[in-house]
RNA sequence: GCGAGCGUAGCUCAGUUGGUUAGAGCGCCAGUUUGUGGCACUGGAGGUCGUGGGUUCGAUCCCCAUCGCUCGCCCCA
């Protein structure tokens, strides 16, 4: 019994739930290719270093959350803890950065070794958006417009809203960092523990803490939009601007910062609030120093990831695919040609529910079970005369048709074709 | 790593102020005579009452521990 449990954090998927996560995957990535992201699969497994180098010292992800683990020829290796490090060391690995801009789209698991609760899993999905190698404006606006795009499809459109921010460039986010220090050091005996560490760690964090104490001082602290230089200001101008242009609706979060430390000029997220405190969906930005960070050229990107999972919530229920045909044979001499029916339907992409055994009453339960839309009666008789006995179980119709229509009529119908999902 | 709540059938939950064979609804299986479902009726399967220990004549119920789940903190999607 306790040998078959999962483990921890992790969830087997199936059913309404597999449905509405497929779902999401699926719009995802069609939604991308209209913006000519093509989709990128690598291995949910990488060197640990992929992810050391480039999540940094002072990331819970790396410090505490990394499924890390020796192989037997001693490699140090981990389960991804999130994608764009395992992309970018994917286009250096292929020489992608050879042209230029790449366009990336991903979807697959991630796994992080935390404390599981609503809307956090230890092994959870993730889809994402990477445009590399384009320094413009115009590149931080497609990825969130491709975002917000998806989220509309979803139908997500009135329940998730955009927040947006930036950090400026290099240059400027170290001056307000260190500007934000010095006014936080002023209240280092007002701060909860977890921000006093965090005002040596990784200080912008504190913006967003969740302690009211902590809110309030926030309150105070001056904020990045002050200590952009000319290029980061004009940089948000445009992202701003453009957004504005497509009609996307933003509100300016001046606390709103990335994790990761190679993000810089925009960041933003699409949050909810019917998640409990799990109420980010989707976020993203700049990461103009990453690639160097890898050992690579000096190439900028922009993207996002979104968590499979917390969409999947929020969604309205997805109906299942297809609404198949019945087949019940009556007798022994019918269930062998039921089967040769069987097969020519399903050979012509025509879905077949065919019971085993039982009487035609049993059979017909297990047609409502399997949610048929149409029962198809082949007895002695209906086999004399070549014909099948066809029976709409939602109105309870019956009709006889000749064995060779068959096929021929259940699509013209849309009967029971799986291009066709029903209601 | 820290805090809180909860563990009784596949699911949602009753229950005993500690006392004979632990219940309901839903679901599942079968039947209600000959080749026709959804409804109804009848019957059936399914529970070491999370696990281990303690108190007691007796524990699913009280106590302790442990494991698990859930929610929150941290952090993040």
């Amino acid at each position: 019994m306790t040998q078959l449990r999962p483990v921890r954090g992790t969830h087997d998927l199936l059913g309404e739930e597999l449905r509405r996560h497929r779902k999401v995957a699926k719009e995802a990535q069609s939604t991308a290719a209209l913006y000519g992201f093509e989709e990128i699969a690598t291995p949910i497994f990488e060197f640990v270093d992929v992810f050391k180098r480039t999540l940094g010292d002072v990331s819970d992800v790396v410090t505490k959350e990394m499924y890390a683990f020796t192989d037997r020829g001693g490699e140090s290796l981990v389960l991804r803890p999130e994608n764009t490090a395992a992309v970018v060391r994917a286009m250096l690995t292929n020489g992608l950065t050879q042209t230029l801009p790449q366009k990336l789209f991903y979807y697959g698991p991630m796994f992080r070794y935390e404390r599981p609760q609503k809307g956090r899993q230890r092994q959870f999905h993730q889809i994402g958006v990477e445009l590399i190698g384009a320094p413009e404006p115009e590149a931080d606006i497609e990825c969130i417009a491709l975002g917000h795009h998806i989220l509309t499809r979803l139908g997500l459109g009135d329940v998730v809203s955009l927040e947006l921010n930036t950090l400026g460039n290099p240059e400027s986010r170290k001056a307000y960092r260190t500007a934000l220090v010095s006014y936080l050091s002023g209240f280092k005996d007002k701060l909860s523990s977890e921000s006093l560490e965090r005002l040596e760690r990784n200080p912008l964090r504190i913006l967003d803490s969740k302690d009211p104490e902590d809110r309030q001082i926030v309150d105070g602290a001056p904020i990045v939009l002050d200590y952009l230089n000319p290029e980061s200001r004009s940089f948000f101008e445009k992202v701003k601007e453009g957004l504005h242009q497509l009609g996307l609706p933003y509100t300016l979060n001046p606390r709103l910062v990335r994790g990761l430390d190679y993000y810089n000029h925009t960041a933003f997220e699409f949050v909810t609030s019917a998640l409990g405190s799990q109420g980010t969906v989707m976020g993203g930005g700049r990461y103009d120093g990453l690639m160097r960070v890898m050992g690579g050229p000096d190439i900028p990107g922009v993207g996002w990831a979104a968590g499979v999972e917390r969409l999947a919530m929020l969604l309205a229920d997805v109906a299942a695919a297809t609404r198949p045909v019945a087949l019940i044979p009556i007798g022994e001499r019918a269930e062998g040609a039921a089967s040769v029916v069987a097969a020519e339907l399903r050979h012509a992409g025509i879905a077949v529910e065919l019971a085993y055994k039982g009487k035609p009453a049993a059979r017909l339960k297990k047609a409502d079970k399997a949610n048929a839309g149409i029962a198809i009666f082949l007895g002695d008789d209906e086999l004399d005369k070549n014909v099948a006995r066809l029976k709409n179980l939602d109105d309870g119709v019956e009709e006889e048709m000749a064995l060779s229509q068959l096929v021929e009529q259940l699509l013209a119908r849309g009967l029971g074709s799986l291009d066709r999902s029903s209601p």
